[in-house]
DNA sequence: TTAAAATGTGACGGATTGCTCATATTTTGA
DNA sequence: TCAAAATATGAGCAATCCGTCACATTTTAA
């Protein structure tokens, strides 16, 4: 009858580190909780946990953090991070480049970010259905799809947003089920997916010439 | 140092209800379980939250589960016959109708299963990744496979096999992505979906009539 | 009717988790 | 050099959570 349903954890860092030293804390605790979720999944990441892997006191964790639900944010971003850089360069540099091969980068791009640490890439996207960070997922989707989108609306697809949408959802959709099933052969995937993304992109409008 | 890592909580159901009061206990667990998934998430997803939930007492609740996480797997189970129960049906009440609409009722039951209770879904979906039910996974998968590979030789194509995995797994990616943006307009997406599936399968090998 | 089986109850003990705080150590900057 | 700022420590408390167990109630079936 209460809210107890509301569990409103804070979420951003506590403060940042200023010497060499905690910096190198802070890091170490970031990978801890990495190695945890990889090796465990969520359920026993702890805050204790990932302090005792970083060689790292509770009292330092949380110094930093002001509980589990900050690392795991400042790990998600991270990782966005990473991806939106990957994808934006692979964009950048095949402006000038036949269309193929954009559409390999890109997709080599998506494959790199969820296959490497799948098992991390699956406990993290739990996670943040959990987290009050639909906003920047938000954001994020809009900036890759920004990308995917400005490379189709380049080659003249008249809808280039929808379908930069549903390449992206379709692709993450093979991408993951390859992770779930531990394919490690991304020459096939990659193979298989652009034939799907080919294929769906051959049933998509174009601007016609006039 | 010690094997922390794992824990291995058992899984299957204690006893099975033999009268219909009891059987009425464990349905309400399951409708409790299912409505904590709904409106809370895996964190506070506890036995004693459960129980409550449903108006039973935790002593009952471990009569018949073993934990937390024989009732997830009840769940898993449930949710999981209920979709292949569907997809079956389509498979079989399409087979003497022209091939889209075939590919439609799949779409169809594909999309009804996630679009369904959408946040239930996703904590179901990263809790079999933790539980030890990765046969059953693939069985189901197999299943699934199955129905639509059948559905794909009967209409011509060479590697059916494949075309049904990758169909399945792009599906998948859509459906999943438009259940996280809250998509509630079917029609729409079972048009795109079915843009993408078409699309992808002009490019998949047919039978050479000699 | 009645004994056995099935079912339901919930207080509670042991274990875990989140997190603070008083205190110790290191680094910085003047 | 040395006081202030930054950083690190970990014991320990409050708050859960899991799961059992002794006992009460209901249903079955002979």
């Amino acid at each position: 009858m209460s809210d107890k349903s509301a569990k409103p954890h804070p979420i951003e860092p506590r403060k940042a580190p200023r010497q060499a030293r905690s910096n190198a804390t802070v890091d170490a605790i970031l990978e801890a909780a990495a190695h945890i979720l990889r090796e465990e999944g969520l359920v026993p990441f702890t805050t204790n946990a990932v302090a005792q892997r970083a060689g790292a006191s509770i009292g330092s964790l949380y110094q930093y953090f002001p509980g589990k639900d900050a690392i795991l944010t400042e790990l998600i971003r991270r990782k966005r991070q990473t991806m939106l850089d990957a994808i934006r360069l692979a964009a950048r540099e095949t402006r000038s480049r036949p269309f193929a091969e954009a559409v390999d980068r890109l997709i080599a791009a998506g494959i790199a970010h969820q296959l490497d640490d799948p098992q991390v890439s699956r406990a993290l996207e739990y996670a943040e259905s959990t987290l009050p960070l639909h906003t920047e997922t938000h954001e994020l989707k809009m900036a890759i799809v920004a990308e995917v989108s400005a490379t189709f609306a380049a080659r003249g697809f008249s809808e280039p947003e929808i379908a930069a949408h549903d390449v992206v959802a379709l692709t993450r959709g093979m991408i993951d089920t390859a992770g779930l099933y531990g394919e490690t052969d991304a020459s096939s995937l990659t193979d298989r997916v652009r034939r799907a993304v080919t294929g769906y992109l051959k049933t998509a409008p174009k601007v016609s010439r006039t």
